[in-house]
This record gives C-alpha cells, sequence and structure tokens, in this order.
DNA sequence: GACTATTTCAAACACTCGTTTAGAGTGAGT
DNA sequence: ACTCACTCTAAACGAGTGTTTGAAATAGTC
C-alpha cells in the first residue's frame, strides 16, 4: 500500500530519533551535568547509535547548546503566561495574591514533573558555571522574565523605584530557588527540618517574608511617587 | 594501608608538598567542579608529580573530600565565630545591626579573597551535586550555622516560633547567594543592572527587605511570644 | 528493476583520564 | 659501610572519552 501525499511519516522517522536524542540529553545533562555524561549514555537512552549525535548535531558540546535552548524557551514562555495572566487578570490581585502567583508560577514548572526539577538542576549549574553562549541564558531567559515581573510589581505594589523593584525581585527568585535547592537536599538526606515538605507551606512564608519586604523597602523608598495613585499598605 | 607512625620533625617537605597540593586541588575543584579537574591539572598547579596525589591522598575522590573538608571547618568556624561576637556583643545589636552584621559577615569571606570566591561555587556545586559523604555537608556546616543563626534571631528580633524563625533565616541565606552567583554572573557579561557592583549597596537593600520579612512574619506568627518569655523590642 | 539521497550502525581512531609500577633520591640510625 | 623508611618521579597501563569512517540499511524517484 502507498500514501503517497504523506511525507510527514518519513519526517516522523527521522524527526523521532532526533527528538529521542534531545530528551535524553536533556535529561542526562540537567541530572548529571556536562561532563559527566557521555556520548554514549545519549545514545543508549535515546535507544540509537553513538555516531547519531554527531550526526544530528555535529557533535556533543551542539547538542548541549541545543537541548537548552529549547528547554530554555519553552519554560520562559510558560512563565511569561503566567506573568502576563496575572497582568490583565480582571479584579487586579492584591499583592500578596500576586506574590503568592509569582511564586507558584516559578515553582510549579520546577517541581511538577521530572522535567522540571531537572530544570532546575540545570540553571543553577548554567549560574555556576556558564556553558551556554553569552548572552543567551542571561539576554534570552532572565531579563525578560525579570522585565515582566517588574511590570508586575510596579503595578500591584506599593511605589518603588525601577532599581528597588529589580532588588525585590532577585530577593523573592533568591528565596525561591534556595528553597528548592534546599528541599531537594534534605529529601536526598531524609531530612525534613530545613524547609516544610509541603511546597504550599513554604508558599505562606514565601508570601508573608516577601510582601513584608517589599513593603518596608517602599517605606524607605522615598522620592519616588507613582504618578498613577497612592496606595495602602494595609489589606 | 595507612602508616601509623606520626611524622614528627622530617615533615616539613613533606607536609609542604600535601600543602601544595591541597590549595591547588581547593582552588581548581571549585573554579571548574570535580569532573573537570584533571588530576595532571592539580599537580601541575601544584608543581609536583602526578603520582603525588595518589602517593599522599590515595586517589582523586579523597583529595576531594580532605580538600572540602578542612575548608568548609575554617569558613564555618569564621562565621561562627562572627556569630558569637554578635551573641555577646556589649550594647546588644538592634534587629537591624543584626542582619546587617549576618550579610557581611556571610559575604565577606566569600568575596574578600580568591579562596571565598571559590568557596561560593564549591557551595553552590554541593548543593546541586552532593559529592562529600552524607551528613558532612549539612551536618558539619549547615547545621551548626543555622543553629547559631537562629539564636541570634531569636535574641535580637522579634518572637517567632523556631520554624519561622529558620525559614527567615533560609530567605536570608538564599538572598544573599542568589545575589552573589548574580553579581558573579553579571560581571562576567559586563553587565551591572542585575544587582549593584557595590556590595554595600546590595546589603542595604537586603536589610531592608529582610528586617520588613522578619518582622512581618513576627505579627502573623501571634500566639508564640506568650509561650516564651515577655520580650521588649528593645534597641 | 536501478539510481540517489538520507539515515543508521559497528568498528576503529586518537586522545585523556586516574591509577599503578618500578626505581631513583634522600636522610637518619646502627 | 649498610639498612630502613619515606618521598618523589618518569613511564606505562587499562579504561573511557568524543569523534570519524566506511559500509549497510532505508526511503523516495525515475
Amino acid at each position: 500500500m502507498e500514501q503517497p501525499t504523506e511525507p510527514a511519516i518519513v519526517a516522523q522517522d527521522t524527526e523521532e530519533t532526533r527528538e529521542r536524542i534531545l530528551a535524553a540529553a536533556q535529561k542526562l545533562f540537567s541530572e548529571q551535568g556536562y561532563e559527566s555524561t557521555s556520548v554514549r549514555e545519549i545514545t543508549a537512552e535515546a535507544g540509537c547509535n553513538v555516531a547519531s549525535v554527531n550526526y544530528h548535531f555535529g557533535g556533543k558540546e551542539n547538542l548541549y547548546l541545543e537541548a537548552f535552548r529549547s528547554m530554555l524557551k519553552v519554560l520562559r514562555d510558560r512563565r511569561l503566561e503566567v506573568l502576563s495572566e496575572l497582568l490583565t487578570r480582571d479584579p487586579p490581585p492584591s499583592l500578596e495574591e500576586y506574590v503568592e502567583s509569582f511564586a507558584n508560577g516559578m515553582l510549579e514548572p520546577l517541581v511538577e514533573d521530572s522535567r522540571g526539577r531537572l530544570f532546575l538542576d540545570f540553571v543553577a549549574r548554567e549560574m555556576i558555571a556558564p556553558r551556554l553562549p553569552h548572552g543567551v541564558f542571561l539576554g534570552e531567559f532572565i531579563d525578560p522574565l525579570m522585565e515582566r515581573a517588574a511590570a508586575g510589581l510596579a503595578r500591584f505594589g506599593p511605589a518603588v523605584d525601577p532599581v528597588t523593584a529589580r532588588l525585590c525581585l532577585m530577593s523573592m527568585v533568591g528565596q525561591l530557588l534556595h528553597a528548592l535547592k534546599a528541599h531537594h537536599l534534605q529529601a536526598d538526606h531524609g531530612r525534613s527540618d530545613l524547609v516544610p515538605t509541603r511546597l504550599a507551606d513554604y508558599v505562606a512564608h514565601f508570601v508573608r517574608f516577601s510582601v513584608g519586604g517589599i513593603q518596608a523597602c517602599a517605606l524607605e523608598s522615598s522620592g519616588f511617587e507613582r504618578e498613577t495613585e497612592a496606595r495602602e499598605v494595609v489589606r
């Protein structure tokens, strides 16, 4: 039987191995890092020959770049969506709700499935020893997220100057990443005293701490008044 | 095989190469990680033969453990000293002063010299992919520091239950580590928009944000202050 | 069928890795 | 002198690395 009008099937097979290699690379690179992952390990996981990596990607290094460039874009767009939804929500959220949604939107893809946890390790590795080309990680991933998150903070939070807003976001991101790493670390050691095992319990603390921090910064961020309206600090 | 004899007097020359290897290992392991650092690289930096690592330490893995176990102890004791000094300071510090000293005491060894910056990378790596034996990093390093820092927070801060106090400390440590990594990252890219290049400027934000966060947590952690003791919010 | 281009594979390549080995060098004790 | 214990080194070992190669398999087109 011939299917002359379906060239997609052909492409599917070739795409299949490419995609399998890509997925295996994302998994193993995130889990073990670049140096600790061998090409043979990746191809074994993908169920293909060792030479396939060089055939499809032109080398281990290029495979790494391609794997994580796509991974970064997917996760960036997912978070941008969450942030955009917050910005256009009909009853605008309170600062507490915004901070909580920010936390959940940031944590959710990092814990929900195995891909997410892997991605956290990758981000952590990339911050210690950058391997992506200059500007990809910061420019294509961090910067757009920072910008949109800062916009939300400026709208739903108290009046702070832009520099302070960015610093507050740094403080928030730092808390979340550190808590996640500590969470994983204590889980590996069978402990539960560093961070609540239930994510929601930690988020509750995070919201309290961060909202308090933001408002404290707003109080001392004198000389910067928002043109739109004056905002109350209390709910 | 162990050598039971104590190297008493003759050991000066032998200690020298041992120390040189140890220092080179700390430097290179921190900079590049375990897998990316070869034994030949270490011995070249130390100016000795490749076999010296196996002779003195019994292998690459043992060298890593010994190098960082000592490094951890040195830095832990340095920070414990700072925290103890705060606990016994004659005019007891205010919460702001305590938080500021906490930040400086934590950042100072991490930026002052090259060893410090190296140590930060090492800690970050160890949190992602633990290589030290179970319990060494958390048990011998993190736990003592956490305990003493929590004691200071309990004394100089508002009344919060111990769990909340630890969470606040997690929030503080997370902010500091993240800011430092962002600082290094943006420096490598020739940028200065993520974090103030002057450390003191960032500490000022950190103190504002954290004190606000702690007090916000204290407000919602009601019902605890009755149990311990009548407390003043002195100075 | 034959022809062509693409994809997959086993095998080999050149290289680096951590470790081992056999021996030279050193200094103290008898 | 000699022995003994310790330190250091050049050289080699076996295993593992990323990559290349040449041919076999697979598709689509004539």
